[in-house]
RNA sequence: GCCGGAAUGGCGGAACUGGUAUACGCGCACGACUCAAAAUCGUGUUCCUUUUUGGAUUGAGGGUUCGAUUCCCUCUUCCGGCACCA
């Protein structure tokens, strides 16, 4: 018998499935279709580590069981090759991002077919491409045909490290996510999306896709809807009034100031000449403090007054105008009523200013302790007027509607969500297809002009001016107006990573295409994707980004379906042995190549990568898993070659039916169920089993085969190397992956004796062995002759017998 | 502060709708094979006490139940996300 080695049969069947295209799939197939997708990889020069190989070695067991089970899947891999790494690699090692990317993605194709993925590589692409990016331009320009895509001069979080403006959701704690430099305020015209619009579909339409609740709950909390009122504050002496946003009208009167944001347009205005320099000062002072310090929850709230006085529309009371900023421009109206008797931080400011604090809610039921000195829950409004009495909660819309009546508040839903800056400062990313017209202003790339492909140049490093390097390029600048033919320039900015993967998906379902970006039947062929395996770190970028995208193609017609992906699941993190996350910094990554090198293969590290946990926890890696995996398909090798060798006569044994229908069903269910650590455990169980039973049977024809042939098809999506060696091994033609799933006959899952656990008093006391389906007179009868039972029963009286049929009989004695 | 998730042997983890907690794997111990080691195979392995018997045990405490890792209440710790969003 040879023995098991990875090394030699793992590249003799990658280097086979590559060549029948064994994988492919079909258009148009009779077949049902399942899209498995998986996210794609950003082609670094530091290459893949195993935590990059969990999410592609669970998609491929999952395409590999769906393909066995006649499904015609479509499991497609490609890559996102635009954004600030490759350009950062190109530029240190004197090199073009085009021959960078081209390296890498040399690498990471290597890498991913060392690990037996079963991909369809003919559908492979990189955003990068020309043929590519062209469909990414044309679809931008449908945003700014459908007025989705505006331009707009505003202050972008700006990375001065990468020197480049950032979109809301790269940047973490007023960290740039990537390379956690603070973000700096940058006034920049910029491209940005109108994601805002899509709010509301973002949110419901997460009722009509199935996403774990920790995914949806986080797209529903960064988009952050907010019900409340707009309600205008008169200024006294003076026409202005100041809108200010508010979920709590029910407080209204206790508003005892009015707080603007330093950035409000008003503030300057309403500023009276005695605090004009106190004003100023503070204004200054704010926009001189970074985001980081501007976002600090226990800083102390300071402020300025403005010398302006407002009156309370609900009280009429008169109150005073402070600047401060602990309120936020850019949300809401960058103005609020404060509260300070009902907000915590309206009251940490009152306090520190000296404002009045006037209740205006109590506690529904009277409370004896002393009550907090800010209530911010619901209750019974008092000091309110009319509403005196009445519940807050009731009150809430009927005081928006008698103040509109007076028109001066209407009802509004704000969102936290903010526009989608979509322009980088940058050479590696798509040309944004806009030409600028001193005549017509930004104009469209006309469609047959289309890619605005990026000029190949020796110099492209970022600017410290906040202009792309591509605005150096003076004859790729320089063009003529598609409208008038007249001298214009060519839009320099370029388009954010996150613009190539936001559609890719869709490219997969036809990526040969040179007239459209999918033809419209293959789109109403392929659908959906049925499932989406990617990070949870995604999930309010890429995740949310692509989302949007698809359903302002699905408005315009574009796309069958209103949602990408009918289902998401999130893998989780693998970190170093130590607990710590992998980094290149920390020297702490587990490369896939030196472990199949090091003579474990593929098979084996697939197995552990899987086996390690639940497969959407966090959770250390441990290279003795893969010790035990390797053992694992050792032992099925053995057990395999073994069988071969023999000629058995007839088995004898109906424990081996027994093994193989619970394993096929047990693995079954598992699979549905995304328990792959399970599946595998039980496989395991099973191949050990087989050894047992082995030992005392004899290996025959029928029996065996079916047993073997069977065990082999379930081991097959995990470990697709050895199994199909095996599949040879034993005499068959054709490969392993295209067999039909095994099927398992539920009569043979269970057994004729069932052993019933015996408690007394809640407590297990012994048990007894009986048919399966016994009535409960019987199994009392068994226990009371089972002498470990029997001790417990002398001289005592069963006042009370539960019996759960096949599995416990539980006695209460006195 | 808000939203979500988790806590089970020395370690990773398992346990269906409440029904024999610790499957599977790692590690460890002992044994076989070997001159020896590795590899492989076999046996054992939650803890305490013990010859057996027995007792305790799923982060802590309480509750419901014949019976709770599972359901309810209170609390602790850890992880992820959001956060001066009015």
């Amino acid at each position: 018998m040879k023995r098991y080695s990875p090394k030699d049969i793992e590249p003799k069947w990658q280097k086979k499935w590559a060549e029948t295209n064994l994988y492919a799939a079909e258009d148009y197939s009779a077949k049902l279709k399942y899209v498995m997708l998986t996210e794609f990889p950003y082609p670094s020069g530091a290459g893949m580590h195993i935590g990059h190989m969990r999410e592609y070695s669970l998609g491929d067991i999952v395409a590999r069981y769906k393909r066995m089970q006649g499904y015609n899947v479509l499991f497609p891999m490609g890559f996102d090759a635009f954004g600030l790494p490759t350009e950062n690699y190109a530029i240190k090692n004197k090199i073009t991002p085009q021959k960078a990317t081209e390296d890498n993605v040399t690498n990471f194709v290597a890498q991913l077919q060392s690990m037996g993925f079963s991909f369809d590589w003919s559908r492979r692409f990189n955003t990068s491409d020309p043929d590519y990016y062209r469909w990414t331009q044309w679809l931008f320009l449908r945003f700014v045909k459908a007025g989705l895509a505006y331009q707009a001069e505003i202050a972008v979080n700006w990375c001065p490290f990468c020197k480049t403006g950032l979109a809301n959701e790269e940047v973490v704690n007023g960290r740039h996510e990537r390379c956690d430099t603070p973000v700096e305020k940058k006034l920049l015209k910029q491209w940005m999306l109108r994601i805002t619009d899509y709010a509301d579909r973002l949110i419901d339409g997460l009722d009509t896709v199935d996403y774990p609740s920790r995914i949806a709950d986080q797209q529903i909390n960064w988009i952050g809807r907010s019900k409340g009122a707009e309600i205008d504050f008169a200024i006294e002496n003076s026409d202005t009034r100041i809108k200010v946003f508010t979920t709590r009208p029910d407080t209204i009167f206790g508003a005892t100031a009015l707080v603007l944001a330093p950035e409000h347009p008003l503030v300057i205005q309403l500023t009276s000449l005695q605090q004009k320099e106190h004003v100023n000062a503070y204004i200054k002072s704010a926009a001189a403090k970074s985001d980081v310090e501007r976002q600090d929850t226990d800083r102390d709230k300071t402020g300025v007054f403005s010398g302006s006085y407002a009156i309370n529309p609900a009280s009429g009371e008169k109150i005073p105008v402070y600047v401060a900023d602990y309120v936020l421009t850019g949300y809401g109206t960058g103005a609020i009523m404060s509260v300070p008797a009902h907000d915590e931080r309206d009251y940490a400011f009152a306090v520190k200013y000296g404002l009045n604090i006037v209740p205006v809610i109590r506690p529904k039921k009277a409370v004896k302790t002393a009550s907090e000195p800010v209530f911010t829950a619901e209750g019974v409004m008092f000091n309110s007027g009319k509403y005196d009495g009445l519940a807050s909660s009731d009150m809430r819309e009927q005081i928006v509607k008698d103040l509109a009546e007076q028109g001066v508040a209407q009802e509004k839903i704000n969102y936290r969500l903010r526009d989608w800056i979509f322009s980088r400062q940058h050479y590696w990313g798509e040309p944004i297809p806009i030409i600028h017209c001193p005549k017509h202003g930004a104009v469209q790339v006309p469609e047959d002009a289309l890619p605005v492909e990026l000029p190949k140049v020796a110099h492209y490093e970022p600017t410290h001016t906040g202009e792309s390097p591509l605005a150096a390029i003076e004859d790729w600048v320089n063009t003529t107006c598609p409208k008038c033919g007249g001298p214009a320039k060519r839009e320099t900015d370029t388009m954010p990573n996150w613009a190539g993967s936001s559609w890719y998906y869709l490219r997969y379902f036809d990526p040969h295409n040179a007239k459209a970006f999918a033809d419209r039947k293959l789109l109403d062929y392929w659908g959906a994707v049925d499932m989406y395996l990617g990070g949870m770190e995604h999930t309010t970028l890429h995740l949310l980004y692509s989302r949007f995208w698809h359903e302002f193609f699905y408005d315009e017609g574009l796309v069958p379906t209103p949602e990408p992906y009918a289902a998401r699941r999130g893998q989780g993190i693998i970190l170093a042995a130590d607990g710590t996350k992998m980094s290149k910094s920390k020297g702490n990554i587990v490369n896939p190549n030196d472990v199949i090198d090091n003579g474990y293969g593929a098979d084996a590290l697939r197995l552990a990568i899987t086996f390690l946990a639940p497969y959407d926890q966090t959770t250390p890696w441990s290279p003795e898993a893969l010790g035990g995996t390797f053992r694992f398909l050792q032992r099925l090798w053995t057990l395999v070659n073994e069988y071969v060798e023999s000629d058995g006569g007839e088995s004898e044994s109906d424990d081996l039916k027994r093994v193989v229908n619970r394993t096929i069903r047990k693995v079954d269910q598992d699979l549905l169920d995304y328990g792959f650590n399970t599946a595998i455990a039980t496989l395991m169980e099973c191949v050990n089993q087989l050894y047992r039973i082995k030992a005392k049977d004899n290996f025959s024809s029928i029996e065996w085969q079916w047993a073997i042939e069977s065990t082999l098809k379930l081991v097959a999506p995990f470990a697709p190397h050895i199994c199909e060696e095996l599949w040879e091994v034993i005499g068959n033609d054709g490969s392993i992956h295209l067999e039909s799933w095994p099927a398992y006959d539920p009569a043979w899952t269970i057994d004729q004796d069932v052993v019933i656990a015996v408690q007394i008093n809640g407590k297990i006391r012994g048990e007894v062995k009986v048919q399966r389906g016994a009535d409960q007179k019987t199994v009392l009868a068994a226990a009371e002759r089972e002498h470990s039972v029997k001790n417990y029963l002398a001289k005592k009286e069963i006042t009370r017998v539960i019996y759960v049929p096949d599995k416990l009989l539980s006695l209460v004695i006195n």
